[in-house]
DNA sequence: ATTTTCAACCTCAAATTTGAGTAAACAGTT
DNA sequence: AACTGTTTACTCAAATTTGAGGTTGAAAAT
């Protein structure tokens, strides 16, 4: 959720262009958990220096001389304020994830039953990797990460993992067609 | 997340007006998956009327006669099309669910322990009322649920039993400061 | 009999995300 | 030497969500 958590947790390691950001989270993989598209960074950058949280501290001249010069950034005191309070709040979020296939699993009686299967079977390929890239990370970098991240990594196996489980049932279901039966003999579904 | 796939997909039951759709979306607990600000989904409402999804079909005048009168929708053939390539767009995409602890995990150390781990245990403790909820409805209703609502309960019912586990292990941790410890010796976190 | 609370309804500005661009430099290919 | 693709770096309108508010009437509490 929150960019500027990423952001400000970012800088607290060190001063930072949005750029930066950017390629430190794809470098830890953790596009996965943090899916932020360009346009959100770059507006949180905008919003927290704006807000006083962070500021600008040097131009770099990129190499050709057309080309945009990166701003790079350093974590105000109030930035710091600012982190704790924003982790505070993200902890108190009790709401459950959202999950695509969960949100359309009740609906899935009017989809098109074949392409449907086809996609739950996407989304088991895709689970299936995710795994398998989060045990290799972890058998890679486990020791020498903060815990914090190792709990990041555990978890999402963790998640994933019961993920699996639940899809392959789901699945099975759907290739027997029961998933798309229209109901059973009840009044409120 | 999506709410339109949610007015859709209730649509094809019966027509409603907005608010019903905020009931029924009550009276399934469905709040746990689909978590929807009123302002959303008047928003989503609208635009699917302004589309040709949905179109009214009745306004009802309310008891009070000054009170707002409330305009009762139908699905439409093209809200029909719209849904089935909703259903699609939806089963296709592969992201990993947000979770508000998995993605402030990394930066945690920054917080106030004390506080944090406070904020874990509410965690916590909403998770396994989710579970015993979830269990509850599952032997009440399991039996007249079209196989996608079941399907939608076991799934979030497996998923909070792995968070659980998680948790648990990540307060163990948090409980002993070694969450909250600086670094191992390493270069990339 | 009057205040308080609650459920039924809905609105709207401001914040944020999405999606689809732009443009320059470099690396590799034909 | 001209093409194609990739990385760096950023922009912006449009879509959507958030958060907080507003009205009425009926029921409950004082």
């Amino acid at each position: 959720m929150s960019v500027k958590l990423l952001v400000l947790g970012l800088m607290m390691e060190r001063d930072r262009h949005p750029y930066d950001i950017r390629q430190t989270i794809k470098a830890r993989n953790w596009h996965v958990t943090f899916n932020v598209r360009d346009g959100s960074l770059y507006y949180a950058v905008d919003q927290l220096c704006q807000e006083g949280s962070i500021e600008a501290v040097e131009i770099v001249q990129a190499p050709g001389q057309n080309r945009p010069d990166k701003t790079i950034y350093r974590i105000t005191d109030k930035g710091r304020e600012t982190l704790v309070k924003m982790l505070n709040k993200q902890l108190g979020e009790t709401a459950f994830p959202q999950h695509p296939v969960l949100s359309a699993l009740p609906f899935i009686r009017n989809s098109d039953h074949t392409e449907a299967l086809r996609c739950l079977e996407t989304q088991l390929e895709a689970c299936k990797e995710r795994i398998s890239m989060m045990e290799a990370v972890q058998q890679l970098k486990a020791g020498t990460l903060p815990r914090g991240s190792v709990h990041l990594l555990r978890g999402i196996l963790k998640l994933s993992l019961a993920e699996k489980e639940w899809l392959e049932e789901v699945i099975a279901e759907a290739k027997n067609g029961r998933l798309f039966e229209p109901k059973p003999p009840s009044p409120d579904s």
